[in-house]
DNA sequence: ATTGTTCTAGAATTAATATTCTAATATGGC
DNA sequence: GCCATATTAGAATATTAATTCTAGAACAAT
């Protein structure tokens, strides 16, 4: 029926990140220039640049969710170290993806100008989160502020003191973990 | 002999700081429309637009570090725990300077264009802290980067959840200071 | 009051970046 | 091989924001 398209998203998006880590800011042209699509093909796929990048911050908010809550619902008893250590686990993993969820503002990807059904998608992949923690607290009697704290904040600010182009030392973890513990006051320590 | 000014830094330096706040960036327009003062003013008191926000930078910096250190190098027991408190507390008595600090990338307000006079006073405001943390590491046997997070790191992410327009509440205060203590109760000993 | 100097003002200019537009180009089914 | 359609290409344009520039205004010393 007709042509196929020569790039697949994913090198756009971690274009994205690569231009975001190295400049901290995200132009069009360093897109171009990283990737080789050209300016009319990226307008094509994406209509805008707002679009772009709220669609590379919900590839990447998605991918970071699914392991969060994967750790946070796994009824382990060690379920909030987990969650919290799933961040520095994702920048390991997954760097570019991490970079740009770390790197910036969701402000800055997720603007008022975006159609709503993406709005919507990023909106409720971040509320679902939410009800994620909020379940997790109220089921170990934690506070949700501690938790939040805790298993994200906290984790976050560990990753970026090396992010956007150090890898994460491994003994960040027990700094995290331990961190967690603390604030939601089960005191044991690894 | 000279017409004197009509404005203060100061006033200049609340208005990238609201700007910031309002729209995640700084642009001269938002901040000749804020203060009244002209575009051509800026320009004859500050040179550059880089210049403008290294100096409220280093300004924010300055204050911020004042306190940071005070508690640091009280020399009291509870000097660790009174740092890692200067954060919040800094936000809540001054909060147009902590948003400037907790809101936007050191490298967007210190770029590397400025004058060698500014980029040398704010890498000797950096490096000062960095040295105080480390004698404080080193006189109570805790690790530096456990320091860097539990002093530094944490806190900010913590009042990072609420600026720049939410209040920080006063619970914030006892989570930031017991994952310091979980922290550096963990730490390799140096 | 005069004068030299600094400061203010904002229009004009420049620079950087996003966006649009028209013309090709490739693909797959017929 | 041809057609219909989606995709690519990048020059041209529009937009946004920074910077420069020239004229005028205020101040302080004389």
């Amino acid at each position: 029926m007709a042509r196929s398209s020569t790039f697949e998203d994913s090198l756009i998006f971690a274009a994205v990140g690569s231009s975001l880590a190295r400049t901290g800011a995200v132009t069009l042209q360093a897109i171009v220039a990283d990737t080789g699509v050209s300016i009319g093909s990226l307008y094509h796929r994406y209509g805008s640049r707002e679009t772009l990048l709220a669609m590379t911050w919900l590839d990447a908010v998605r991918a970071f969710q699914a392991k969060f809550r994967e750790a946070l619902e796994s009824g382990a008893d060690d379920a909030g170290e987990r969650a919290a250590l799933a961040t520095p686990q994702f920048c390991r993993t997954d760097n570019a993806r991490a970079i740009v969820l770390a790197c910036c503002r969701q402000a800055e990807f997720a603007s008022s100008t975006i159609s709503g059904e993406l709005q919507e998608a990023i909106a409720s992949a971040n509320d679902e989160a939410i009800m994620a923690l909020r379940r997790f607290a109220a089921t170990r009697g934690y506070s949700v502020d501690a938790c939040r704290l805790g298993l994200v904040a906290f984790p976050l600010a560990a990753v970026r003191l090396y992010l956007p182009d150090k890898p994460i030392p491994a003994s960040i973890d027990a700094y995290v973990a331990n961190a967690f513990r603390a604030i939601v006051g089960t005191g044991e320590r690894v």
